[in-house]
This record gives structure tokens, sequence and C-alpha cells, in this order.
RNA sequence: GGAGGGAUGGCAGAGCGGCCGAAUGCGAGGCUCUUGAAAAGCCUUGGGGUGCAAGCCCCCGUGGGUUCAAAUCCCACUCCCUCCGCCA
């Protein structure tokens, strides 16, 4: 949620701020609106309320001088005011609701070094990481033998380590099963990022199933509630991200400064309907419905916001660096942004096989968006009062893509796949993935 | 799923419908004393809205109701604890 006071002081900023994210400015001089009315309301409101409670006073005064007249009076002028109370009170709550429900449709204001854009097309390329040994082709992109080019859907399943077909029976479309070495690779991987992140993360297990206030908290609902898996029956949603969870962790918590940042990391499952991307990437691990992620999260103060956000985006770097994958860090414009988030870096790791850059990772700045939303916040040291924490998020990795670049990228002339050296121990000290003999097609 | 108990400030814990945003203790911060520390004494110490400010208003799990007046009475819900049942 943004700042109402914000709203308030600079409208004008705040309209060119948001309009470069493709926010219809008339939405903020209503919101601007609704906030007027519903400070001269809720003044209105108190000072009734001022009134009726000295009249009450004068009630009990009366009562105890003996001055049953006086009381009665009091307490008929003061009945009156109730009524008057009642009808303002509707008014406010009416008000109020309008403002909310706004309120929350609108996206944070997007940090001013994000680059300008309406759309992916207009990202900006800041850096390229080049697996050791590969060369670039003339056509710009990295160049990469034959035995690479095949897509992971097609070795997957030429090794037995991928089941499309049967995770389709089992649950449609998009719900891939991994099998054998396959599957050993997800689990791999996950407690490589674990390991990793954990000297300076705390490991958080949360559960994957939340309530909508804490889906709220994050900005996932209400706005992208086609987005997500609900149980109907428990009313629970089904968390598109371990961020989900990992943000409400502090919710309606007060910290203290010299605790911040506070940093963990979580692997988890993560769902989600991908509503609206119908027909769009669904060859293989492109875009699943369920898949794992390892996710690191902070919060902290506005002042250590800008350094975390490069030491998370730097540790997911580094996975995808001992992973010996190519990638690209890409600074999302303003237009392309996430409804909550201030400035992004998604890493996008090649996938020869496949021919594309493919997003595993995306590395967010919240600024106080979600710490609003989710009341999050902190007590500075020596200051007065208390503040909104920071809050920062960053996928380290997610593995369906990942999986997917690894099998291309590193895949043999002989068909089996090399296992990246950091990853081995993980793996069995097994230094390359053949042909699963414990299943064929 | 069944039965019972509970929810008050950082914690513990009081609170006849009006004098309660709330006693008391602990904790925390400041000051005095002290070479320093401890002890002792004094003071301070929840969150939020609005307003230039003084101030006014809201918050005793949440939402509703009764009343001139609700932490206190009534209703519903949520959560926590104990026991029973079922169960990975």
């Amino acid at each position: 949620m943004i700042d109402i006071r914000r709203v308030r002081s600079d409208l004008d900023g705040v309209k060119a701020a948001l309009t470069r994210r493709g926010v219809d400015p008339t939405e903020l001089d209503r919101v601007a609106q609704l906030d007027e009315r519903h400070r001269q309301l809720s003044q209105r409101r108190d000072d009734i309320r001022a009134r009726v409670k000295s009249l009450s006073q004068s009630v009990a005064q009366a009562r105890r001088a003996g001055d049953q007249g006086a009381a009665d009076a009091a307490a008929t002028e003061s009945r009156a005011l109730g009524e008057e109370e009642r009808a303002v009170a509707a008014d406010i709550d009416s008000v109020a609701g309008e403002l909310r429900a706004s309120l929350l449709g609108i996206p944070n204001i997007p940090d001013g070094d994000a680059p300008d854009g309406d759309s992916a097309e207009e990202n900006v390329v800041v850096r390229t990481w080049t697996a050791p040994g590969l060369e670039w082709g003339p056509d710009g992109s990295p160049a990469h033998p034959d035995h690479q080019r095949i897509p992971h859907w097609d070795v997957g399943a030429e090794l037995g380590i991928l089941d499309l077909e049967r995770g389709a029976k089992l649950s449609g479309t998009m719900f891939p099963v991994y099998r054998g070495m396959g599957a050993a690779l997800i689990r791999a991987l996950t407690n490589f990022a674990l390991d990793h992140h954990g000297e300076a993360f705390e490991e958080i297990r949360p559960p994957s199933l939340v309530r909508t206030e804490t889906m709220v908290s994050t900005g996932h609902l209400p706005k992208f509630e086609d987005d997500a898996y609900h149980l109907e029956r428990d009313d629970l949603w089904a968390i598109p991200t371990a961020e989900v969870p990992l943000t409400s962790l502090g919710r309606d918590e007060i910290l203290v400064e010299a605790d911040l940042p506070v940093r963990m990391t979580a692997a988890t499952p993560c769902y989600r309907r991908e509503a609206g991307s119908a027909g769009r990437d669904t060859r293989g691990l492109l875009r699943v419905h369920e898949f794992d992620k390892v996710e690191i999260l902070a919060y902290c103060t506005p002042d250590q916001a800008p350094g975390v956000h490069a030491d998370l985006l730097a540790r997911a770097e580094a996975l995808l660096q001992e992973l010996e994958l190519t990638y690209r860090v890409v600074d999302l414009c303003a237009g392309d942004l996430g409804q909550s988030s201030a400035r992004t870096f998604d890493l996008e790791a090649y996938a020869p096989g496949s021919g594309q850059w493919l997003e595993v990772s995306s590395v967010s700045w919240f600024s106080d968006y979600q710490a609003r939303r989710a009341n999050v916040r902190y007590r500075p040291t020596g200051g007065s009062g208390t503040a909104f924490v920071h809050t920062l998020n960053g996928s380290a990795l997610a593995w369906p893509r990942v999986w997917a670049t690894i099998v291309e990228t590193h895949r043999k002339p002989d068909g089996s796949v090399a296992v990246p050296v950091r990853l081995r121990p993980y793996l069995g000290g097994a230094e390359e993935i053949g042909p699963n003999k414990q299943y064929r097609r």
C-alpha cells in the first residue's frame, strides 16, 4: 500500500511517478477525494463523541449530586447525539471501504532509478555472465555445439528423468513428474542453495497454505485472485512463493532496529494457476503450476535497503555461476514492475536447447509497500515512535527452469548430462546424469 | 470431530457499567548517589488517527448489540490451552 500521506502532500508527484507504470492518474484523484471526505467525516464523528463523553460525565455527576432532572436532561441530549453519530459512522464506513479498496489496487511507486518503459521490451540488460569457455555466436546469442541444442523436454524424455505425460495424467498439463536423477537433481539444488544462504540467512520452513490476510499482505490479493489456488472449504490459499508466508512472519510486530536486517531463506513448493497465460511457454518446464523454489528475503531499514538489494542479487547470481550457467541481469522498466515492487532485477539463464533466456530469479525491493500492508514495523534506535521496515526478496532460485537450463547447457555429446562440480556433493558425488535404468518409456 | 478453560500494555497480572488507556510487580530507559559497578532512591516507559499546535478521537482477541456511558453486560466469530476421539 502506498502512503496516503504522500498522496495528500504531493498528489502531482505521486501521479507522475505512477503514470510511469501505467496507472490511470484519475484513480489518484479519486483516492485524494475519498481521503479528504474521510477526514472531514471522522472529525465530525470525533466531535460528536467528545460531546457524548462529556455529557455522560454530567449524568454521573448530576446523579451523584442527587439532581435527577439534570441527569435525565443530559441523557436525553446525549441520546439524540447518538443517533447522529450512527449516521455519520455509516458514511465513514462506506467511504473508508471505498478508500481501502482503491488503495489496495494501486501499485507501488517505482524507484527513480528504475528505467522508463511500458513493457518487457524496454527492460534494460545490465550485464551478462558467460559460463567458462563459452563463445558468442554471430547472431548475438551464446554459441553452443549442436548436442546442446536439444530442448530439455527431449533430453528429459530421452534420459527418462522427466515424465510430462504421467504428470498430465495425474494433475493435468504443466504438472511435471521428475524421475530418478531428475528428481534427485531438484532435491540437490534445494540443499545446495539452502546451504549457500545458511550462514547469513535463517532457514525457515513455513506452511504452504495460508489465510487470505497473508496473501493480501504481500499484494497477491485482492487484485490477482485468479492466479492463485484457493481451497474453498477451508478458505486457505496455496502460496505462489515463499515471499507470502515469510513477509507475514513479522506481521503486526514491532522489531528492534539493532536486529535489522532480518534475513530468511526458505524452500517451498509454489503454486500458480497461470490464468491468462494459456498457450504461452507451455512446453516442458517453461511454465508449470507447481514448482519448488528457494527464496531469500529480508526486512531492513530504508537506509539498509540498497545494500541488501545488492546482496540478494549477488547471492542469486553466485548460484548461477556455481552451476556454470550463462545468464544476464535485467533491470525491469517501470511499466514491467510487479505491483508491489519499486525496483526489480530479473536473472535470465540462457537455455541453449530451447534457445531462450529463461527468467530464473526476480530480486525485488518493495520499499515499505508490503510492510505497510502487513504492518511490519521497527523502533528506530534512539529515535521515537515506529517506522515501517522495507522488505526485499529474491528467488535463489526457481528450480524447473534451472533444471531445464542445466540439462541443456551441460549435455554431453553422448547424450548424458554433466553435473556441475559444485553440485556433485549433493548428488552422491555423481559426475553425470545418464539414462534412468529404473524407468524407460 | 466432542467436552471444558482462556484471550488486558515488552512480560506477569488486577480491574463494583461512570473517577480506567487501564492498579501492581518484573523488564527497559534516564537521573541522583559511587573511583567504577552493584544496591538504593527519584522519574520515564503501549500503539494509532487527525490537527501548525493546544487538543480531540480510536484501540483491553475480532465483529455486532444493550446503555446517556462498556475492558466490564449480551450475541456471534477467531485464536490459544487442557482432556477425549481419530490419525501421518
